[in-house]
DNA sequence: ACGAGATCGTTGACGGCTCATCTATTCCCC
DNA sequence: GGGGAATAGATGAGCCGTCAACGATCTCGT
């Protein structure tokens, strides 16, 4: 007895079904929205984001995928892309040989710049404008206590 | 004046973030753990269930992919994947010279029967546990007026 | 000073997604 | 019943993400 149950209640189904549902859409929506206004993917303008507003332009390999959480070879695939397409560079790191520095190019700051307002107005648009302050807030909360219990779970 | 703000307030950024975050660390570890348990993409495991669920294993190629809300390219790649793979097959239509029939192959249903439970394992594990009912409820509602006025927004 | 192990980052193979374009059929209206 | 438009689905190119394996450099104990 107390096993548990197979399945989940329809209550949980319910609630399980519209938020993936809801997340589903809403990153669809706005990955295409983002790149039919600034020809960019959302993996660019999150590299770009971080590098510019939380390195100065300027951040080790190995901390800018920290910084978004994301896997090493991940990081890789995309800096690489990203330089060939001159929105990055890499620079030589004096301090250890294995090294480097990723640096927002010109090219780079002009992208973000110009398609950070255009996607903060979809988020508005779709998103924010949907939900009160209060709602806004309980997901908030709601997200956060997902996290932290995420964090206590193995993988 | 009046003029759309050009950024979020610090609020509704905080909400945005951690959602974001939520949503992707979420589904990160649901898909990876889908893989490892059953050696299946989340596309394949949406598919299978659709098509076992709501189809009894076979459906019309158009209607699988609107019960999974996928432009039909996507379906057709998915399908030619999962037929290469043999979980599922396709069936000539009598009905009409241009469609297809999908059908889930016994090693289809074999396959979804196995993940099903464990990746509902996962997600009352990772997510449900997370939340009392009430805070399911709320993120339904939530999720569910997001959606809504998704559906009034051009794009 | 040297060797084991840790750390930094790359690479290749493979599957997945989107967009644009294409073919084959069917519908419908004259 | 013939021709144009709509519909069913496939295909190819290009980018993205994961996993497993790898080479290069650094660190640290002895």
């Amino acid at each position: 007895m107390n096993a548990t149950p197979r399945w989940l209640t329809p209550e949980q189904k319910a609630a399980w079904d519209s938020f993936i549902r809801m997340q589903e859409t809403l990153i669809g929506r706005l990955t295409r929205q983002l790149h039919v206004d600034s020809r960019m993917s959302a993996s660019d303008f999150i590299v770009l984001a971080s590098l510019t507003e939380r390195g100065g332009g300027r951040m080790r390999f190995l901390d800018l995928a920290k910084s978004v959480e994301w896997e090493k070879s991940r990081m890789s695939h995309q800096v690489a892309r990203m330089a060939k397409r001159g929105l990055v560079a890499r620079e030589e790191c004096p301090d250890d040989g294995r090294g480097w520095f990723i640096v927002a190019t010109p090219a780079g700051y002009r992208a973000i710049e110009e398609a950070a307002p255009l996607h903060v107005a979809h988020v508005r648009r779709l998103f924010v404008d949907a939900l009160s302050q209060e709602e806004l807030d309980t997901l908030a909360r709601i997200s956060q206590r997902v996290l932290t219990h995420m964090e206590q779970q193995p993988d």
